[in-house]
DNA sequence: TTAATATATTAAGTTTTACTTCATATATGA
DNA sequence: TCATATATGAAGTAAAACTTAATATATTAA
């Protein structure tokens, strides 16, 4: 928090841009900028998110708030934990401690043969990355229809309309990791 | 951007807090407040942390720097991008299209026998997951060292010094999905 | 319904502080 | 070492966050 002119600066030299040319295209006084970078000043919300376009970044990176520390890296063998299920057959297991600090969240999803995912996991927000590792799974996102084997990948807003049903014979497995974290 | 007053005041009944109760917290009057969430004024950047905190959100969130919207959902059959490889045998492979709205980056990382990765992917910030699809993966986290089998995960920051080198006979694979987006 | 209370909004004034101006310092290079 | 570029500092200004206090709008009870 009262490092964000440290982390401007910084952004600031790795685009090679002076003082003046990113007040310049900030719309501020390079004094300004520097008194800022120099934690003298905070910078206004609106100004924070002009530094943040400029420096092909975000806010929230320049707030720090990615430099939360995750805890120990924490190993999951197989025995990975049951989180939810529904009664068609769909098992998701965590594969990772929930933490406050943590940006993703990573599940396996399990189905049975003929089982589905309708509302499970919904209402979040973010994005998520699917991986199928095994089986085959049929994605609905909005209106459009995605058939995926093993080793595919799809990646969507975690807002759309989803739905993901098992496509196969027996069993189908995918990874979904979705970030920031809904915890 | 000229929405963080409806985000906050949904967040804050979410919590079941009024402007007054809020307002305490946060250390501001309720009027303050109120105009904040009529979008009359902008929060300052403290008032706004400490918003986010007595929420128990982040001021990325606040900001709605996790509503922009992803491209199209991708879809990548098993024909991945090479993005990065090594003398050794290390081939770093894109799961999904670069973008300026990813909020993850996802790789798939094959290890010839006997190669590893050092430094690829180093100088990175946020946080790391790992999933190993196949073969045997020995990590080096700081000091500590784990091995990871097909079906193992682990979950780490991108700042630690890190490591990953096959350790089985054959090819060994892993998915690696970083957040936020280093691009 | 009506009164009584809780909760939210608005207007106007105050105060904080982000930002400007301009002078000075420090670095970079010919 | 002079000249130019770049960064910092002091002092003042202007903008806008925030306060106070009054008013409106719900919510509840009688």
């Amino acid at each position: 928090m009262n490092r964000i002119g440290e982390r401007i600066k910084k952004k600031r030299e790795l685009h090679k841009l002076n003082l003046n040319e990113l007040a310049g295209k900030v719309g501020i006084s390079p004094s300004a900028l520097s008194q800022i970078e120099k934690s003298k000043s905070f910078p206004s919300i609106v100004t924070l998110k002009s530094i943040a376009e400029n420096l092909h970044t975000t806010m929230g990176e320049l707030l720090g708030e990615n430099e939360v520390i995750a805890n120990n890296p924490v190993v999951l063998r197989n025995e990975m934990k049951l989180t939810d299920q529904n009664r068609s057959g769909t098992n998701i297991y965590l594969l990772s401690h929930h933490d406050i600090n943590k940006q993703m969240d990573t599940y396996l999803v399990r189905f049975a043969k003929t089982s589905g995912m309708e509302n499970l996991l919904s209402d979040s927000h973010g994005q998520i990355f699917c991986h199928v590792l095994s089986g085959e799974i049929r994605f609905q996102i909005e209106e459009k229809t995605y058939l995926l084997k093993q080793g595919d990948s799809i990646y969507f807003n975690a807002k759309s309309s989803k739905e993901a049903v098992n496509n196969s014979d027996g069993i189908s497995e995918m990874l979904w990791i979705q970030s920031p974290a809904n915890f």
